[in-house]
DNA sequence: AAATTATTGCAACCGAGTCGCAATAAAGAT
DNA sequence: ATCTTTATTGCGACTCGGTTGCAATAATTT
């Protein structure tokens, strides 16, 4: 098992591409913890490490270690982009609460059966499959009804 | 049951907001199909059929069909909002080929069943599900093989 | 060490979506 | 029917996440 270093240096010299500190810092800080992320929140977390790096480069890191299939994009349909690292977790699904932002992950052995089914059905290689649900938790709920 | 125009008018009276010719025929034209679109696409259809618009309209219209569950948002990953309306549609999820871009609406049982789990395990209250999953079709997996 | 060229940071730019405002027009009251 | 109230519209300006062109920098090859 490869670590996520060696993956994206891999993947670099297979494509005539370069190593350097930048990439390394924010591949380094996206693997430092499991949670999601969004560019801000990475570029605040290297600032505050005192890594010095552009918004831009952040980008363009993350469409690389996208292409290098070391994060994926999750849905939170807010706005803009938020990823996560696939390297070393399970196939997993988000559910989020609509009133306070909770996020619970969720693993369902359906899913990876579903996955397999599609694609005998319908002759296709499955690349990615994300499930969100969204709704209510336990406690926004009950303020919810009060309110309705 | 109720068609969709007397579902947003009903809405609209409950919510002290007013019935506009505007409103009635981007609805309209959002039913006339059971496509997926977009507000340029659906901006187009209405202006090919006379109808005046201005876009800032359509996309406060669609906030409230979106309240009111007429309408929902589908991630297609590609950087703007696509809708699909919900109204007399089954729950489906889509499964999309990152070559050609078919798409294809699949429906699956177990998607309702994890709804129904996902509510108790965690005491959610659920208000949507979206799957989505990406891959390549038969044709374009083909092609893929040979150019790598 | 020199040559080549990918990468960076900056700032200008792009485009989807939002918002403030004046004009318009629904709905209810008279 | 007319008046009043106020939600809605269209316009254009604006916001802001994300991209891009470019000159300077630095990783790799020879």
């Amino acid at each position: 098992m490869q670590s996520e270093q060696e993956i994206l240096r891999q993947y670099l010299k297979e494509n005539g591409l370069r190593r350097t500190p930048e990439r390394e810092h924010i591949l380094q800080e996206i693997f430092a913890t499991h949670e999601h992320f969004d560019v801000d929140e990475l570029y605040l977390r290297l600032c505050q490490k005192g890594v010095k790096i552009s918004k831009a480069s952040i980008y363009r890191a993350l469409r690389l270690f996208l292409d290098c299939g070391l994060i994926r994009e999750v849905d939170f349909s807010d706005g803009h982009w938020h990823f996560e690292h696939i390297y070393g977790h399970n196939q997993h699904a988000h559910l989020r609460c609509l009133g306070c932002g909770e996020i619970v992950e969720f693993e369902d052995p359906n899913l990876t059966l579903l996955q397999g089914q599609l694609g005998r059905d319908y002759h296709y290689q499955i690349v990615s499959c994300h499930l969100e649900v969204k709704g209510y938790c336990a406690t926004c709920g009950k303020t919810r009804e009060k309110s309705l």
